[in-house]
DNA sequence: GATGAATGAGTATTCATTCAT
DNA sequence: CATGAATGAATACTCATTCAT
């Protein structure tokens, strides 16, 4: 009777937005950006084709907004470094986390390395990659330098090409012993230490 | 003139393939494989388009071949691990020639990183990549063992991913330290020999 | 409060629907019926999509009661002709009139060569057009009949035809010396009757 | 067998085009540009919709092609100006010209009346069709001085705006008495040489 | 009355592929 | 062998219109 309120309605966009990107970002994972059409993604997500274009201006729009949601997501996973006294354990705690979300967000990661790689998104967002990357890197050696080790730098750039690494390894083979490798990873940082 | 030989014909033929095979590789790489069409490609080349489906019978099978020529040259970088007599100086060996292949071809693992990433070429690949992968980490797991070294199918594994991870952040960053983290890792693996 | 009447209620919606038909002929003669979108239309009206549809039933319907609003603006501009007993005089003060006319209104006579001329406008109104077109030559030719001119109705074809083509050389010449023009042909007008 | 020759190529091309502009104009002139779909005139012109863009980028380059080609009909029509011996009967063949044109190029000038009014593509074309305009002007002009008359522009200006106007109103007409009209016009421009 | 999210038929455009010559 | 005109299925995108609230 009463028309929707202003709260109603953004409710209403809030849940549509979602569940496209959510729907498209599995597509995309799963058969790659340009193999899924519009026409699928509505199809999965169960709306019509004209529906995704009041949220998003065009299918590239659409494939930015995952791509920021997913950096957002990424960013609320690795909270900021907890300032520990206890330094060692900050760094034990952030691989764990990065290793759970490789887990948790598989499908995410996987139609990251897929579609970061592609050259046209790869130009465009190859500088915001390197400032994560170089944010990253210096996380790390900062904690690095924490714990009095030799050349924190060189360390934090290792340990970063190894994380990245893994994740690109458990992508390629899906029954890549992750869990394991995380233990030894840690293992070997914690008898690094007593040494 | 007294007409071609069989083996002309044949000389013209491959040459004309590799021809195709070589823009078409160039192309993908710059621009992608969807955003590249056959006709871009047979500009680029100077030939008709129809020519193109006299040596390929689609789009499709002209990638492949583009990718059976990579792996082949890949095969050809790569040489086979040398049997030494001391597997420390062979594992040593074995990563400076990657990393030298890293700086010497540059663009070409650039193009293979972002088509192996590709979801259709990557649904292909997957199989032959991942055995590829459990080849390489056998390798360095059986170098490993020589050494005596406790985990080492884990050990191979860490080496393996964080030799692709560095592969990765070298696209990414194009002032990437490749010579500092090369002698880093070479200087720890010397290090822990004499631990 | 007491409720509305039912005339204040009715006065709303003339008000309205008002808005919304001098806001769409703005926008129609700005950028063209096809190229003018129910949904700008809303947002120039600053009323929602679904409002216009409780005053038009559709698009159609709602360029039906633009046009013929505009006829009807049409009918207030050209008075009457006043019978005069100076017949030539009559015709000089209705050529006057046309030509101040197109001078004062100048937008609503491009907006109107503009509209009427869309095939599908033109489809509805060729035929009202036509009949209007008709009795200004009847008009016309009743005049020069009085004059005693021979061949009065093609006379008077061709001084319609004259101010319609002068209309038409304003609309696409913003200097267009109308002034000239219009004392041109009525000092013409009035020599001949000294023949 | 052997391939075609550029010749045979070039000359299908241009059967091709000129097909396709020829039933693109009919179309836009029956129905209009926007309600014309290249569905459509793919269809009329029983060829698929991919060839139309073999030959023209856009829908609207396809416009611009048939505009251009107008008034390059129009131009061959109205051959340049024969400095003749008798002024006057230069002017009178001038005119014939013009009626003929609208005789034989009825649908065209329909197509052109309807398209170039429409606020976006007259947008495009108000300059050029300004300076067709002039340059009618002034060779009309000219010809008025060349027979001593009076206020040779003005005279010049009234004749092409009732020529104008004599299109416009044939259009809307479809009984319009053409021949009647041109006969008294030629009629009067003779008897007044003889005044 | 009033809102704007949702629909779906329709549109321009692209491009791998075929084929007559 | 080689050409490029022609095809047609597929795709991204638009927009008048509906309808639950």
């Amino acid at each position: 009777m009463s028309p929707r309120t202003e709260n109603q309605f953004e409710a209403m966009r809030m849940k549509s937005r979602e569940n496209i990107i959510s729907v498209a970002m599995n597509l995309f994972a799963a058969n790659g950006y340009h193999t899924s059409s519009i026409a699928q993604i509505a199809k999965s997500a169960n709306i019509s084709k004209g529906l995704i274009y009041n949220y998003f201006a065009s299918k590239e729009e659409l494939l930015d907004a995952i791509i920021k949601t997913g950096f957002a997501e990424i960013d609320q996973m690795l909270p900021p470094v907890i300032e520990s006294e206890n330094p060692r354990a900050t760094m034990v705690s952030e691989i764990e986390t990065v290793f759970q979300n490789y887990q948790s967000n598989f499908e995410f990661w996987k139609f990251y390395f897929q579609i970061i790689m592609q050259p046209k998104i790869f130009e465009i967002y190859a500088q915001p990659l390197k400032t994560f990357l170089s944010e990253q890197i210096v996380k790390l050696s900062d904690l690095f330098k924490s714990i009095c080790v030799s050349h924190p730098e060189l360390k934090a750039r290792t340990l970063a090409a190894l994380l990245d690494g893994i994740g690109f390894h458990m992508i390629i083979d899906e029954d890549y012993p992750l869990d394991d490798v995380k233990n030894f990873i840690i293992h070997n940082l914690i008898q690094e230490e007593q040494k």
